[in-house]
DNA sequence: TCTTCATGAGACAGTTTTGTAGCAGCATCT
DNA sequence: AGATGCTGCTACAAAACTGTCTCATGAAGA
């Protein structure tokens, strides 16, 4: 096929293909699970017919938008050195890296488009499960309820603080600061 | 004469809508936006022209399960009798009256139906802002997060709570009661 | 400048879903 | 039993969306 020896050669290709997916993201996130491949089109500023050749049907782009958002999710989570930084900060960090990632986390949520549930435990969920059960392991955290259970709650303030920056409420950094503050109050051990 | 005769004259017809309706509530928070009305009627245990002889259109239905929703929140809401509870008490109340609504409230989260904004904020918002505004005027909560903030950082936590029944993670009581802890434990002023 | 190639525009078929309508069966109420 | 009216079934038209294809254009690269 064309489109493969396109894309090994040339940077153009990739280039363009980021640009459709970042601005698909963005319609995404906004227009839920109805937008059209033509709302998609129309946001990333090319035509129905190229959107159709940088991914061949609505399922490969989703795909590709899930992996992506992984991809960069997992990264910002990798760079913030979880297992080297005391409980507290991690959970901090956490809050940072994944807010950053704001918009496409929200897709994802949202349609349950969920990548590869085995790449979303290994590269997001297992870090940050690995903080909690270090943190109730240590006795900073409360012992009551397990570290899933946290991830749940941690997940909730996350989506929370999506809502007050999308909503202009507040800056990314307060609502992430305050997200991050109320929920590890509430999870510290008494 | 009047209330037994508007009681029984309309009975039937009233019984059944409701009947979809809710039927229409589960159908949709499983399958999310994606259901046809097909699936609805389906669901409802009805034929598909029976169903658009009570609904007439799928707006017509998405309107009318927003509204039963909004209307059970509210009641619920309302015999919780907020105002006259502790701040403590309230919050819990609040925890129960809503994860009660679970299934119909998720269907509102996910598309964005969102009933009549005016009515949301009038039997919803308000009444638990109320509490958050008291809380922190008492000194109860913390007072560097404006009512509005603690008000969707308990949101998140509510959303956590419902997510971990669906996934039967936790039972609904276990999890209302973690979601009411950790929150309010972190909404805590220290 | 000349070639190459991605692009936009638009037509097109196929499928799914929506909403309407008619008709016959059946339960309920009198 | 008889009348009323709700129901399911089926057919049908219209719309929305998907995915494919062709062709002319214009810009980037040699």
């Amino acid at each position: 096929m064309r489109a493969t020896s396109a894309a090994r050669g040339v940077p153009r290709y990739d280039r363009t293909a980021a640009a459709i997916l970042d601005a698909a993201a963005h319609a995404l996130s906004e227009h839920g699970s109805n937008a059209n491949m033509a709302d998609v089109a129309g946001a990333a500023g090319v035509s129905r017919a190229t959107l159709y050749r940088y991914y061949p049907d609505r399922e490969a782009l989703l795909d590709a938008l899930a992996s992506h958002a992984l991809a960069e999710a997992a990264a910002r989570l990798a760079d913030a050195g979880l297992e080297r930084a005391s409980v507290e900060d991690a959970i901090e960090r956490i809050v940072r890296a994944l807010t950053a990632v704001g918009d496409r986390y929200a897709v994802l949520v949202r349609e349950q488009v969920e990548a590869d549930p085995d790449e979303i435990e290994r590269l997001v969920a297992a870090p940050m499960r690995a903080v909690f059960a270090r943190g109730i392991e240590s006795g900073l955290l409360r012992q009551d309820l397990p570290a899933e259970v946290l991830l749940e709650l941690f997940g909730g303030a996350l989506v929370a603080a999506l809502k007050l920056t999308e909503r202009g409420r507040l800056g990314l950094e307060e609502a992430s600061a305050a997200a991050a503050s109320v929920f590890l109050d509430g999870a510290r051990a008494r």
